[in-house]
DNA sequence: GCGTGGCGGTGCGGTAGCGAACATACAGGC
DNA sequence: GCCTGTATGTTCGCTACCGCACCGCCACGC
């Protein structure tokens, strides 16, 4: 299941200079990341860091009444543990597996040496934060003012984005809780897009059918958070 | 209007080490924050940091056929510019005075300085950042499930405590861009808690009356964004 | 004093999503 | 083959909120 060394799907490790990456070869470990795996839990002590290679993080609020809130989701563009890196130990969200997959692990000491070590490391997860923020920021505006079906086709969309593949392992139940709504208006909403041919599912599996036609369906929220590092630049460097 | 050197109300200079403040002095400059400032357009280039004395910055993002939503408050407890900490050079939000009030200016050049050369303010920046994310991140679940009435008793609440005052500026009209629902909306819920006694407003100003009052009618949020530094100790140091 | 614009009160029909209840159907263990 | 648990389909009344329209009222400028 491991990746030659030489790949690095991770984007903030790929961005690296060689020697950089070198140095921090040694503390990374090749791990796979199972659907369902509970990375950390709310306001718990983190005791290790994950660059995602090809797999996908949901990072949930707790909201009393309900099981959770999706407000971020983290795949290779990313990495999970941003607490660490602002010198705080314990995770404010619930850092759920959605995508199984390989990653890349880190032990928080050698994180935070690393940290110290690196400057491109730095740059590239202060980077990471900051677009993490515009995220979740989007994610808000988009759960206060979208229809479900525009925000599941985001939500398809972003995650096949992150995992690069197209079809994975998502009961509605499940996205109910990702999106904040009942079970059933996941299913409605499902429904309509598999009557469409735009997916297609089945007991807990979701396959995407018509990449195109779903963004159609999708609300504007998803072009504005991207996996592509690049398509941060547009605030960092210019008004486009 | 401006405030003895020696009181430093906002938190994050408060919590330095004497000497690091004496350091950073020079390069602060006392301002007057007016309502209506704004202080940063979406994805503008930031000239200067904040730090608020006494006075309240949202943050808002834009939202296509809304005029935006807010996805954060500054006071005291924090700075408004956090991009160039983490840093980028543009801000994803739109930064909008919405208490005036005094505040310490510093230029971006020094401020940049002024990080690499004193750790406590690194780390209180740093600490905010994480802060700031939760209360992102709260708002996000708040907008999602809460009924009007309870949202703009925790918009009240959270800006009291950060203008520290209990009358400001504000129509019905901009909180429910704030808050992301219709006017009609907001006047239909402030009515109420004019009833009630809990507020009293007319014509732009709002007046708070009764405190308890209005936390027993606000959600379960209001608590999880507090001013108050020491309130995100327990992510930090434990499960309290 | 008079107009004008900003602020807030109120009522209307319409609807997305809620909560609950119930039906169907497939999968996997035994 | 049967049983049980999990996944999905469907319906129903309800309500918070929307979008719209219109009103009265006060403050301020001329």
């Amino acid at each position: 299941m491991s990746k030659s060394p030489a790949a690095i799907p991770n984007i903030i490790l790929a961005a690296l200079p060689a020697r950089e990456f070198q140095k921090l070869r040694p503390a990374l470990s090749e791990v796979t990341l199972n659907f369902a795996d509970v990375l950390y839990e709310f306001g718990e002590p983190i005791a290790d860091v994950y660059f995602p290679s090809a797999c996908l993080v949901s990072l949930l609020t707790r909201a009393d009444g309900h099981v959770a809130l999706e407000v971020g989701m983290v795949g290779r563009e990313g990495i999970v543990g941003i607490p660490l890196a602002l010198g705080m130990q314990r995770s404010p969200v619930k850092a759920l597996v959605q995508g199984g997959g390989p990653a890349l692990r880190m032990k928080k000491t050698k994180f935070l040496a690393a940290l110290e070590g690196s400057v491109g490391l730095k740059r590239g997860i202060y980077a990471y934060i900051y677009a993490l923020m515009g995220q979740i920021s989007q994610t808000a505006v988009c759960n206060r003012f979208h229809l479900v079906e525009a925000r599941l086709a985001r939500w398809l969309l972003m995650t096949r984005d992150r995992v690069e593949r197209a079809e994975f392992r998502m009961t509605h139940e499940f996205l109910s809780h990702m999106l904040g709504v009942r079970r059933e208006g996941v299913s409605e909403a499902a429904s309509a897009f598999q009557h469409q041919h735009l997916i297609e599912y089945n007991r807990g599996k979701i396959r995407i059918l018509d990449h195109r036609g779903l963004e159609a369906a999708a609300c504007s929220c998803y072009h504005r958070s991207p996996v592509d590092k690049d398509a941060i630049k547009p605030w960092r460097s210019g008004p486009h």
